[in-house]
DNA sequence: TTGTAGGCGTTATCAT
DNA sequence: ATGATAACGCCTACAA
């Protein structure tokens, strides 16, 4: 089985390069008795190929069992059809949503996408940028607008387009495709004091280099302050996005707090925490606190009682970033829309 | 702002092939009083170069900006640093678990992964293994071990690594990690029959082309034989792994078969939304019915009451995947092992 | 419609 | 330790 690798053998007057690396392009040729170009365009603009040649072409290929190198093409093109996304996560996450969207818009135009992880991390998106970049990728899509000093120079220098996603901001690097978490939190925050809630504790994540929760808390904070609200710090906790941080933290709040009728988590995998943790205690949701999320995950509507959430346009996202870029990539003088805000919907159900 | 684009400019002999490409080894050589190749050599085997000439390069890289092309150097060394994984989903989907075990593990080493998505479909999974190995993918990761005759013969030939997994099988294409989801479902059975249950309904998906889901289902239908039982063919549901599903089924069938003590979903995701659903009918779990998943996903835990379950290594899968490719790529006459089975563990909680 | 020439930016090989 | 040169396999530009 492993002949071909014993056949390394003794050093000849310039050795190949390679073993073996399978047909190519003038390889097919010489078998269609054609040119290699006449081999390329039958791949890549065939009505500019004869009917006839096409088929010969097209036998050949099957034939020796071709596989184009999109390496080399890549190369000679300077277009590598890779797109870059990197988001914090895809484990129980949201953005999974998004990149499954965008994947599903490039595939059918042939564009693949490399995908990296930050797990909420500035240094490790520098890492990705930059081999992302190495990789020549045709554009760039990334979570959020915080990123190191280093990532931002890397980013403004590139030609290629740069995406900021999951997010608003005046003042994108090139573009922002998402919605105001801002906004998000500030309207659900109404939307419970409207339903007469008047002791709203807050349950956000981390939110050191993260915009998202940390717009979602100010937005938190902002509806208070418009409702002449105040509350002690206490009813602000910032447990991580977890099943478990969210029956635990509802736990605690309602000991310290009894007073709290509703609770806002800004995620809705802490609401999911929350609203079992209440069933354990026999805690009754609404009547003795009202929870609301923020996501409209899949299991928001599966919750007893259905959870009240934002709904975010996580699909869409991606592809609608999808769409752009292909517009993009295939005209690159074409107008493009900086600033794309998707919007987001209070889903009012029975949690509060 | 769009100055830039503005400048195409009138065509000039011969125009440039790119508007800009950044600086390149041979810009970085000149700056640093070098040639091309030490620039190469400071990247790839800095302890080949002296210090004082080291510093020199990266100091020039630092001014000029340089970011590598891999591109070239995919082709010019025939590595293009690129491991290609194939599966079904992974919005809602327990393979994003091992998409992020495999990035975790091989990221560190320079490697970046594209991601293909199936939609359970092996015409696309045909279309998409075409596309990787164009652009000569380093190794493949398949889920399952059913696909199409073309992508048998692609994969066969192909002198890269090919894994499959979250399966198993003896006659693998090169290599399977995973576990038996035969075994899994069957010993969960037998589980059930071990507790005292005597009347067990399965959920499980859509058993075309999903070597996976009919894996479960004969485990289970084995069980059930091993025991000496018989029930009617309406004591298996094939609803598609969805909440709604799993609630609408459970419904469906203690109506149709009152008599139903257990029932095993083949999905935690099924399973959760059969226990969501007793609850909203104020069906006891376990009293009424027990109920028990398949999965030990995140959510399992969270249930009232917990779900009875099986755990699977999803994680697991993809750092061993990792690992074995990078063993694999850095060595490859290394001896391997081509069946890997990281087994389950059934996880007794108290839906059962 | 088809073919020829040359280059894409890096790395392997061989030489110094 | 460093450099010159030739691939890597395809595609753009231009010619026929």
């Amino acid at each position: 089985m492993d002949e071909a690798a014993k056949m390394k053998g003794p050093v000849r007057i310039r050795m190949a390069r390679r073993s073996v690396s399978g047909p190519k392009m003038i390889d097919v040729a010489k078998v269609a008795g054609v040119s290699a170009i006449t081999v390329s365009r039958v791949l890549k603009t065939p009505e500019k190929v004869s009917p006839k040649t096409r088929e010969k072409v097209k036998r050949a290929m099957a034939d020796v069992g071709y596989i184009r190198n999109l390496v080399a093409g890549s190369l000679a093109s300077a277009c590598s059809q890779v797109i870059g996304i990197v988001v914090p996560a895809i484990t129980n996450s949201l953005f999974a949503d998004t990149v499954e969207g965008l994947i599903n818009v490039i595939r059918p135009h042939g564009y693949q996408i490399i995908i990296g992880l930050t797990r909420y991390d500035v240094e490790e998106e520098e890492d990705i940028v930059r081999a992302f970049l190495g990789q020549r990728v045709e554009a760039m899509v990334l979570t959020g607008t915080t990123h190191s000093e280093a990532t931002r120079k890397m980013l403004s220098r590139t030609s290629a387009p740069v995406i900021e996603m999951w997010a608003m901001t005046d003042d994108p690097i090139d573009t922002v495709i998402g919605f105001s978490n801002f906004e998000a939190a500030r309207q659900m925050t109404l939307y419970l004091i409207g339903s007469g809630y008047r002791r709203i504790a807050y349950l956000g994540g981390l939110t050191n280099n993260n915009d998202r929760t940390s717009q979602r808390l100010a937005g938190y904070e902002m509806a208070l302050s418009e409702a002449g609200l105040t509350f002690p710090d206490s009813y602000k906790r910032s447990p991580v996005f977890d099943f478990r941080e969210g029956g635990r933290a509802i736990r605690r709040l309602l000991e310290a707090h009894p007073e709290i009728d509703a609770v806002f988590a800004a995620s809705d995998v802490l609401a999911v925490g929350a609203i079992q943790e209440c069933t354990r205690q026999g805690w009754v949701v609404p009547d003795r606190v009202a929870v609301a999320g923020l996501d409209d995950s899949i299991i928001a509507l599966e919750m007893v009682p259905p959870l009240t959430t934002v709904r975010i346009p996580r699909y869409q996202i991606g592809e609608v970033i999808g769409n752009e870029l292909l517009h993009r990539l295939c005209d690159p003088s074409r107008e493009v829309n900086h600033i794309i805000d998707l919007g987001f919907k209070i889903i009012p159900r029975a949690s509060t």
